[in-house]
DNA sequence: CGGACTTTTGAAGTAATTCAAGGGGAGTGG
DNA sequence: CCACTCCCCTTGAATTACTTCAAAAGTCCG
């Protein structure tokens, strides 16, 4: 199996940023890879955490169960990220369940063997110092938002991000690379899919997006941000 | 002035955890002691986040504020805890504002320097991984408690938090060691103060807490923690 | 003992959920 | 190619948990 395209998406991939390509190399040959399409799901809330994945192509979904089984998107992952982090901070079981919304490569490693890798390369730890102080930042002004903005603002939040880390240009707007539902939209603002979709049905009255089944482009990203930044009251 | 105090802070903070004696000795050569009093600022949102903390006694509120003003409560820090993190995970300024909320002291490091010591120390490194993963873990949890729980879960989640990481044993139950009023168990649960009133008064009916002015006593943990836990409906 | 904060409690208002029902699109299988 | 079925989305109406508004009563500190 060729295996310089695995070592191209590690060059990428922020974890292993100002990493000597000897150094890749070597941690490319302790990896294996592993495909999912979608609705499959990599690591399930609760599960020991093992192993360590880096997406190469694809989109998923990081989502937290309740015990009565409500449901929150906490974040979603492409091409780059890390998925199933528990495994380098320490913890015992993963936190989050990790499902494919598209069809996904990734390249895993042993949780005890990328820690060896860290304290062998110091700058992979550093990096992943980075990754999760970014995560963690995100998801304190998700906190603020959920606690201090409305519904709109909320889902209009939402969206743009989206666009933003997922958005690929087309001649109506930017459109979320991803398939993505009404009650997926909700479970990330934090409402049901009910106030989501009369709120994009209000947005696309005005012509700020254009939306359909599991399909969401942004046209007037502008507005968009005007709603989302716009005083509570 | 005596410097072995400083070293037993550094000893027992995670971020230094299985750190060489000798290493240690020289981490605290570099560091500079704070002092702040209730209600003194340690940094401020949006300051750029040149030093790094560790909280050697006394607490710390650590708050998000929105352009309008309406301000959340991320955390409190405690002995041991990192204060200023973004200065270890590259973040150009400070996502939040840290105010003392008792007589503090606090040791203090050039954010460079402290790179440094973690370029040629990884334990440090992969211990601030650990950290980090560790406060992202349980931010997750309270962005899925916002969502899922009503009111009263949620207060009943923080109230509990907050006792087993700031807790003092009394003969009157479990108290929560530092000056905290019914405002800021609104902006940690994300209700207004007066919800948190009503629902504190009605615990205190049922003889599960004790509280006053800026005071909180959990006497039937068992009981907050069944209402912690129970179903939504 | 004045004055500033903090807390309590009632009453009115409302944003968003819940309940309920129907309509469309995409894919499947005959 | 049409019909069937399964999702997903939409929209109205009723309900409600919580906020907002308002006022008064404690409590601490100088």
């Amino acid at each position: 199996m060729d295996q310089r395209p695995d070592l191209e998406i590690l060059e990428k991939a922020e974890l292993f940023r100002g990493t000597p390509a000897a150094v890749l190399a070597e941690i490319q040959t302790s990896s294996f890879r592993k495909r999912l399409g979608d609705g499959e799901v990599l690591v399930r809330q609760g599960d020991p955490a093992t192993t360590l994945h880096i997406v190469a192509s694809g989109r998923l979904r990081v989502t937290q169960t309740t015990s009565d089984g409500q449901q929150v998107i906490i974040r979603y992952l492409g091409p780059g990220d890390v998925a199933g982090y528990a495994a380098l901070s320490g913890g015992e079981t993963h936190p989050g369940t990790v499902t494919a919304v598209d069809e996904c490569l990734l390249l895993g490693w042993n949780a005890a063997a990328m820690k060896r890798i860290m304290m062998a390369h110091p700058i992979i730890a550093m990096n992943a110092v980075a990754i999760l102080g970014a995560r963690y930042h995100e998801i304190q002004m998700r906190l603020r938002e959920r606690s201090t903005e409305n519904v709109e603002r909320r889902i209009a939040h939402t969206v743009l991000r989206l666009a933003q880390q997922a958005g690929r240009r087309t001649p109506r707007g930017v459109e979320i690379a991803f398939p993505l539902s009404r009650q997926d939209l909700a479970e990330m603002a934090g409402t049901t899919l009910h106030t989501v979709s009369r709120t994009l049905s209000n947005w696309e009255d005005q012509g700020i997006i254009d939306s359909g089944r599991r399909r969401v482009v942004v046209c007037k990203a502008q507005m968009l941000s005007a709603i989302a930044n716009e005083p509570s009251e």
